[in-house]
RNA sequence: UAAGUAAAUCAGAUGGCCGCGGAUAAUUUUAUCUGAGGAAAGUCGGAGCUCCAUAGGGCAGGAUGCUGGAUAACGUCCAGUGGGGGCAACCCUAAGGCAAGUGCCACAGAAAUAAACCGCCUCUUUAUGAGGUAAGGGUGGAAAGGUGAGGUAAGAGCUCACCAGCAUUUAGGUGACUAAAUGGCUCGGUAAACCCCAUCCGGAGCAAGACCAAAUAGAGGAACUUUGAAGUUGCCCGCUUCGUUCCCGGGUUAGGUCGCUGGAAGUGGCAGGCAACUGGCACUCAAGAUAGAUGGCUGUCUAAUACAGAACUCCGCUUAUAGAUUUGCUUACUCC
RNA sequence: GGGCGGGUGGCGAAGAGGCUAACGCUGUGGUCUGCAAAAUCACCAUUCACCGGUUCAAAUCCGGUCCCGCCCU
């Protein structure tokens, strides 16, 4: 996730992604879910001030790209995919969040 | 050995596989190098840099406040002075002026900057009288120096000795101040109350600001005028822009580029200085993202964990912080 | 990143050096009533966010921390 056509840059799209998008929750992720018209997806992700300190915040969005990258090609293309952490998910381990993402993309794959 | 006190340092190390930002090479997907902190934090003080006039004048306002020094600068640092605490090492200290002016000092108390309630003493008309006095009582945080002696009707710095405080002179010190002598005879507290004195301070902040180019349609240069508007923290001046005419080609905003990291830089030893620090020499180049780069799995060593993540830069201060190491000094105990 | 404002009973909110820290709402208890409502009386701050300092005396003045909120895009 690694270039930039990987991810989701401007606030306009943010915001219209959570206006039409659809929304999963899960049980330290929150997904938003839109199709791109392209052929490849892209992600962002949102930890606010409630996860914890900037230490926390950024911790918890390397996992999520370490993950993301590793799910990638298992899934379906064409997808904007905004990822909002839920605050009590700093004291999360490595594996819980593996596990609550893998749940919540099978969800939103039934969709 | 124990207790204490002052200070300094480190902030896991080293491999493997899969990934990320930047730079440089090839050149189109590979190599090589490099990639968070001592506080990156709070934004408390100061500075560089940028724009506003080149940062200007006056008033108002604000900040600092023992002395000398250091520094680009500071409310920081160093060395000292006075005061307070501690057996000591050592620590704390907004510490100029109330012997310029003004204000305030609740309650209590006779009285709070002004004199007399109970007293004490004298006189007399023996009274709820007149006068003297400020030692004793009482109130209060504070009552016109304290203790002792002399003195007196009773008393009082009224006089004397010692102590405290004040002023002057002399000596020492760059100075804050210290010491001694002499003198008059004593002057409430509060300036983190207004204020006075000395020194300093223009405003905004990299979302500053400069440039490029698609879309929308107006602006640059020169001259002119006087009002008004905007900017320049508040007010007055001054300045800049907007206004009208002429000459003519360019101004605002998603996006991009620059600003963006080589600097009051770091390391080493030398010289000067009590020190903070300074000078010169040699070597080194050590993140620069733009929704925002350090993660995942695992091996070995180990006591191995805390607080915590750069966003223009730097110097300080303050706050958070597991564990470990080192050094100076003090006190107590034991042994020689 | 930068610039500002605030913190006082359960809630809202005054007080800006000196008496027991106003006031309104809520809550609890009493009076009234056959029972309630309304009315009325009483009670609820021992640490004025926290830590130091100035002062005889601090919610108030000064310094420092913590927390909450707003603005600039």
């Amino acid at each position: 996730m690694l270039g930039r056509e990987f991810r989701i840059t401007t606030t306009q799209e943010y915001n219209n992604i959570y206006k039409n998008g659809k929304k999963i929750p899960g049980r330290f992720i929150i997904l938003y879910i839109m199709k791109n018209h392209l052929d490849r997806n892209r992600y962002g992700f949102v930890t606010s001030v409630k996860v914890g300190k900037a230490v926390i915040r950024n911790r918890i969005k390397r996992q999520l790209r370490d993950l993301v990258h590793r799910m990638d090609p298992s899934l379906p293309p064409g997808y904007d995919i905004v990822m909002i952490v839920r605050h009590h998910a700093g004291s999360a381990e490595y594996h819980q969040l593996e596990k609550d993402l893998s749940v919540v993309m099978g969800k939103a794959q039934h969709r």
